[in-house]
DNA sequence: TTTTATTGATCGTATGTTCAATAAAAATAG
DNA sequence: CTATTTTTATTGAACATACGATCAATAAAA
């Protein structure tokens, strides 16, 4: 039952769709054929909107990395001070949004992706510079000649608690994964003891 | 030229080949046609051998896990003291073996895999139970009650370093990996300023 | 002669892509 | 308001390709 202004609408369901495939196959080998039917369409309609599979997947790409642009952004409003500044970054980076199961095995796949795409490669390397960039911002009044240093602290603890989370065996191992980052950023910013939180294991 | 006794010899050269396919792809996504065709044998080899392409690829992951357990093992004998049993670890998970391009694309790729293989997760729990583990032991001491806490957070700056190496566009951007753990250690550790290295940027 | 090492042709299968056909809505004309 | 034409949405069969796996055959060493 064709309707007009049905493009935009499949589009978004195909990439829903092609996430959720991700996830539930773990890794980029899925098929079309299962795309467009969890998008409960037919094959020919992928390949008529995204006229290939590679073309799709960037799209899905790109959708993630745009939805997480607009987290953070959203987090960096009613925010005054360098140091909030980094705790919305953290919090954006590690937020629900971005832990979701899809989400996480979606990033993980685009992250080897991004060995053998150029497309891919050149997504992710926006994303890398403007994290570095956002961070560095606030950085560089607090941590003043080691603000890049710290930068690639930052950066590295929040990848690597990412993709511990991807191989969590359902159950997750470490809950207090901000506290880990805040932890480590009020070290770093000359606070011998940690003060607001008791950092605790789970 | 059948000479007896090529078993192991063979085994060894494909399970190499796949490594450095798995690098050239980027992914797992790799056939045992090139595989076989990089050790300089016929398919039919690698299927003699190994049974099938999963089993391969398995191999190939016992081989790394195997080599990276013995670098660990290397690098804490001639240890006395806990700190040094830290900064012993760090160096082996981060150590130039372990750095080698076509190491690091294998290890993302199988972190990814392991999402859908049984046998692919269940050999990365080993990795990930064992470093907790070596990690957990010179820290008790040296950390107390934080010790998982700062255990945590170790594994997750060894993980993110690796994950972010991967990514380098050829010329790595940030040359200094142990320091940055070894910083992070320090810290938590106690000491206000790291002391023995500047801990300065690339 | 028996065992071990090795090959490559062959088969079935699954996948990405193409394409002609269909059906409903919108636009246009009478 | 109806009839026809055009546009948009959608389908699934068909095709070429590439892959993993199988297997009978071969050749050298024991």
């Amino acid at each position: 039952m064709p309707k007009v202004g049905m493009e935009p609408i499949r589009r978004k369901e195909l990439i829903t769709a092609a996430i959720e495939a991700i996830h539930a196959r773990g890794s980029l080998d899925i098929t079309i054929r299962d795309i467009a039917s969890r998008a409960g369409v037919s094959l020919g309609l992928a390949h008529h909107y995204f006229g290939s599979k590679d073309r799709l997947i960037i799209a899905a790409m790109r959708f993630l990395l745009s939805q997480f642009s607009t987290q953070v952004r959203n987090s960096l409003q009613c925010v005054s001070t360098p140091r909030d500044r980094l705790s919305a970054i953290v919090k954006a980076s590690l937020g629900e949004e971005q832990f979701q199961p899809e989400v996480v095995s979606a990033w993980l796949v685009f992250y080897v992706h991004a060995q053998m795409s150029d497309d891919a490669r050149q997504l992710l390397a926006v994303y890398t510079r403007r994290l570095r960039s956002n961070l560095l911002y606030p950085l560089r009044p607090l941590a003043g000649e080691r603000a890049e240093f710290v930068a690639e602290g930052v950066a590295a603890l929040i990848d690597g608690i990412y993709i511990r989370q991807s191989l969590g065996d359902g159950r997750q191992r470490f809950r207090d994964r901000y506290g880990l980052v805040e932890d480590y950023i009020d070290r770093q910013l000359g606070f011998t003891q940690a003060e607001n939180n008791q950092a605790g294991t789970a």
